[in-house]
DNA sequence: ACACTCGGGACAGCCCGTTGAT
DNA sequence: ATCAACGGGCTGTCCCGAGTGT
């Protein structure tokens, strides 16, 4: 059965491809695109050049597979009730999956690393900046943010402070307390942001993260 | 006058030096170090291959060169009333001094691309964190810190999200507007961090930069 | 059959891996080790550097490569009545083998050019010094040895000796007479070594290197 | 007075020379003439590059003048009665001095490395086989030799052994008793060449360098 | 379809032996 | 006898495709 024998290649075809993307993640995270080697990859994911040309037909599609793979299984946040603990939602929930995926990880380092924050809004990738923008628009409509204000600006430092807090956290080799480092940001950032009354309720805790995915998976596996 | 002799000869010799170090650090500045090819930056500085190995001896060299070359022209910043606005008038300043430096730039980007933030704390470089923590602390002697702050956490969000805001700026393009954000992030920050009263009197707007700079360099001539 | 497979692609490999190796040897007998250039080799060998590189990590790998590649198809002697007659025989293989195969010139030019002497000791390979030595201790057990010989002594004397003859025959040129010359040099020596009724019966003719080596291809063949 | 002061700088000028051709001397002997690097000599002999160029006008002129250094303080020999005593003795000489002097041996090393032994006819260099075969022949002309031996034939074996001995030493690096298996090489030949009376009689212990330097000094000091 | 061995060019960095401006 | 600059060229090795097998 035709059917049949390809499925049974595409599964070892799929097992190498995953070890190879994997791979290439951490190389890529650790050494950016252009320090990365070929030779540290395929030896890491115990494949060989062969392999790796079949699947990816060169490094620059290979960093792009990289950087789509995330985009595959990112997660969907479901509305919250003062706004702004939405926002606090995304940013802790990324911190939880950037310290447990390595594939995020490189997607990520490879993003900065490539072209910078422009091409990020092209291709699949919407970019943080706007989805935090319309976030903190719909915030406004609903009162929650402080009369000076600005969505745009605001936007702005919101991502780039957390992407250094991010960087620094892994440059300086403590990525575990990226989370813990990523609640600070945000107790320091929103008493600037968000009127006092929203400011109360919000939960910026270290562990936010994991909560939210928890509840995300949950509700997965009850939709199915 | 075998001084003036010297002098004469290291004159030619050292605008060669500096040609090549400001490309270098232009060059560095665009791609990584890794990324950077020294052909490149020969070419732009307009020397031979010879030229620049008579200088440095390697590349890495040539990278620690560019890093501490910042180092020897750094100003010295005067104290102020609330300890606060020290803390602003550095972050200000560097902004300024980024928007009209190449050097210092490239500078920033080599220190965040090789061994990351670790390195900086040895050498004669003190760390921007440790300098952060200094001034927070000396403000937390004179009450004008919120009741909450912890001194060292709040230098490593500091650092981090100037890093970040710094990039994303110059990633973006709109790298004439960084004293803009870096304005924009302490506005956000510091009602997180300061008291009401010292929050009212601080000055941050964009321009601060440019105004310390001014005043320094009046001092100096001065002191002359 | 994966040995028939291996076979296939190791064929190709096989005949570039050899032709680099030759054309290593001969670059590398010319030059000595540090003056051969890895280019003249590949043009030579008619590869490109990719194919060397595939075969050998590094200039001094390869070079190594050529100096073991000898002991792979070195012959075994035949024992001789006389003992000596046997140190004879070695050198006079060693002196037809050394006209007829340029591998084992590039080889010994190597070995003399990088560490010396010492380092042969190590490795798979016993050192000439030794193997004189041996053979003159048994033939002094056979009562061949004038009396005042010293085995070692005369080892380190004999291997000195060759070694010079041989240098000297190459870069003279007459490389074609270096059976004469070998020749020449045993019978100026053994009559310092052997008693006389012993020396009256060695052959020390200067084509006895080529019967040598016929004999043991026969005795090879016929094993077989 | 201009001639004192003309002669004051060509004192120090020629300790410069001096210094820069023993340093020369020992990295040609250590690493050859295409491995040596004129960086090393230079910091092994306190000058600059320039200083070397003042002198030399390449390295190629530099290993020449290292060659060449050595025939301004060759010394001459006595004549002796028998006429193969002073082969001996020039053996011996050369082997004493080579131990004394790093100038003589980096000439010898470059004078091996460095198209081999057809140059060294050409030049103010007659070579040591002309010598030697000189030698021989009027050992010849005073019966001392056996019958069989051909001047030239046994010259080129002695000259070939005699080089092969030194480097051996040198590589072994027991070169402290080169003279003592220069001294071996030649009671292991002579028997091989000298006939009996005149063997019985010959000095060749290890001593005899020393021993006939000592009385070429002697003489030239009362000639004096 | 999937994988691997083998080979192809292209530079990059390094560093070396050399000359001009003084 | 110096400092400064030159440019050639070597080794390493990287990223890739052609050819072959399972």
């Amino acid at each position: 059965m035709p059917a049949e024998r390809a499925a049974v290649k595409q599964d070892r075809a799929i097992r190498t491809r995953r070890a190879i993307l994997e791979a290439a993640a951490i190389v890529f995270e650790e050494h950016g695109y252009e320090a990365a080697k070929l030779s540290e990859i395929i030896s890491r994911a115990r494949v060989t050049k062969g392999a790796l040309y079949f699947h990816f037909a060169s490094k620059e599609e290979l960093a792009l597979a990289v950087i789509s793979a995330q985009f595959e299984n990112a997660p969907t946040y479901p509305s919250r009730s003062p706004k702004l603990q939405e926002l606090v939602d995304y940013g802790m929930t990324l911190a939880y999956r950037l310290v447990h995926d390595p594939l995020l990880r490189g997607s990520v380092r490879l993003t900065l690393d490539r072209g910078g924050w422009r091409l990020n809004r092209s291709g699949p990738y919407l970019g943080w900046s706007d989805l935090v923008t319309r976030l903190l628009r719909e915030a406004r409509g609903q009162g929650e943010l402080l009369p000076h204000v600005v969505p745009e600006d605001t936007a702005a430092i919101f991502v780039g402070a957390y992407t250094g807090v991010n960087m620094m956290s892994q440059s300086v080799g403590s990525f575990d307390r990226l989370e813990q480092q990523v609640s600070s940001l945000y107790r320091h950032l929103m008493p600037g942001i968000a009127v006092p009354g929203v400011l109360a309720v919000l939960d910026m805790a270290p562990g936010r993260g994991a909560c939210v995915m928890a509840e995300v998976e949950r509700t997965a596996a009850e939709a199915e």
